[in-house]
DNA sequence: GGTTGCCTTGACGCCGGTGGCAAGGTCTAG
DNA sequence: CTAGACCTTGCCACCGGCGTCAAGGCAACC
């Protein structure tokens, strides 16, 4: 399998196949011509990153799922490495709701206000403005 | 008030000051000399970037409260374009806050899938390991 | 007149995952 | 033979709010 039937059955780029190969997450045998070749087993591992990487992960948090896939395991989430990761990012993704929540309050706080207090400078420019 | 004393008062960088200006946040008379010369009431305007910065916004979101406030407005958020971008920011964070909700189920579920199979391959891969 | 400490503009770096382009090699069908 | 559809490496651009350095001018004090 070449990179473009790879890119096009992963539903990502080939440009974005050969950044995920700089950066160690998958691997690429080379015909005579110097064009890579992937072997089936390439595809469930891009799959995997894909699918991280829409969550909201970066490519260093990625690496410990594809090494668990390249062990045998059916899914990249059974080893304990990625489990750690797992648990880090459900913490961060915590942390993250939380810290929305607290602007959320303020947004709403200050709309709230902005609501109450509107008959002042503006209202008044707008009317001598006129 | 030169640039190093206003950005001291106001908890931020020269740096910053000098950004926000080629961006049309804040202005600042010369000396003779080149110096960049503040008025007082610039101190609130870079007070309400700041926090307004803290919360998420980015400079274009901030502009009309800095408009709002030099409008003769004890807040800068009274006015009708700064209500404005108080609630779409609102609907954003809200929006936001889904997403990282969904982001979370599925991270908790791939965890708990993951320690459910947990004695699988890794594992059996340890012990062949020792 | 020399040091210190302010100020000026200009420009590069960062972070991360690409998109896009250039300049070229390769393979296949007509 | 040629067109076009693949592939290769390499490098610039992006986003945004700065940090940080470079090279220099100005002010004030000893």
């Amino acid at each position: 399998m070449l990179i473009g039937e790879l890119a096009q059955r992963a539903g990502t780029s080939t440009r974005a196949l050969r950044y995920y190969e700089t950066h160690g997450l998958i691997r690429a045998a080379r015909s005579a011509n110097g064009y890579r070749v992937y072997d089936e087993a390439e595809l469930p591992v891009v799959r995997e990153i894909r699918a991280l990487l829409a969550v909201g992960f970066g490519l260093d948090d990625i690496r410990p799922f594809v090494a668990c896939l390249r062990a045998g395991n059916a899914s990249g989430h059974v080893c304990p490495d990625s489990v750690a990761v797992l648990r880090r990012k459900l913490a961060e993704v915590d942390a993250g709701i939380d810290r929305l929540h607290a602007v959320r309050r303020e947004l709403r706080d200050q709309l709230a206000h902005a609501i109450t207090h509107r008959e002042e400078t503006c209202s008044r420019l707008r009317r001598t403005a006129r």
